[in-house]
DNA sequence: TTCGATTGTCGAATTCATTAGATAATAAGC
DNA sequence: GCTTATTATCTAATGAATTCGACAATCGAA
């Protein structure tokens, strides 16, 4: 018995799938174009990851004009609930309330931000 | 050149931590009993870990009255805040607001946690 | 069509997280 | 003090994540 496969998408992976959510289908070479000025990773690399994307049904993929189209096959708005709550869970309890409350505490948040939380906040109260 | 050490503790270095925060310094074995129900480690296992997490800094330990002791190094509020925002700046590329606003969609909450984060809001707003 | 460039696959190495058995060191009880 | 039980270390295995070189397949252009 090891370590299980995590039940999110890693580090790079979520990566991968932030510039396919932003800028749509994308060839791996244009995955590693856009992936390349924070991360230098061959096309190689890449193309391995996506690969175990693939397995994990992160992503699929179609022949298009001569390469693959890797497309998202999860939405940003599922995975980044997915994540946000799994955090919550180890660190909270699960209580998204203390959860929101650090996030204020330790958060510098523009006048905007703030009047925009406040908002929701009470709309949210009122139902 | 291969995959980095976390810079966050792991799922059960920080379930080990916070067993720690909770009922204070406790020996190798204690800590083993207290994670016992959910999770099924042996002793040597939970001492693999703490020995790690010795060497990462996360605990200390001290001798006394035939076993060691260990505690915690790291406060569970700067340890929430790092996880919570390195969270946050991998899905929602740094804004707290977006991942509270998120939190706020995506939870249940009870309308006394809603009325506590109203308040909370507004009193941060008159800042 | 042939040749260089692009695209894709395979295999393998490295490091980390997790697991725990074997064994040594130490403490406790008698 | 001697024996047993507890505590701690050492070693190693397993599997996930990351990395990419070697090579194969395919495409495009001259």
């Amino acid at each position: 018995m090891a370590r299980q496969t995590t039940k999110h998408p890693t580090e790079l992976e979520l990566e991968i799938l932030k510039r396919l959510w932003q800028q749509g289908p994308l060839s791996g070479q244009a995955i590693r174009d856009a992936l390349n000025p924070e991360r230098d990773v061959t096309y190689q690399s890449v193309m391995t990851i996506l690969g175990i994307m693939e397995e994990k049904g992160y992503v699929n993929r179609k022949k298009e004009s001569g390469s693959f189209l890797y497309r998202a096959r999860v939405t940003e708005k599922t995975t980044s609930k997915r994540m946000m709550h799994d955090l919550v869970d180890r660190l909270f309890n699960g209580s998204a309330a203390s959860a929101m409350l650090n996030l204020l505490e330790t958060s510098d948040l523009s006048k905007e931000e703030l009047s925009q939380l406040r908002k929701s906040v009470n709309r949210r109260n009122q139902e």
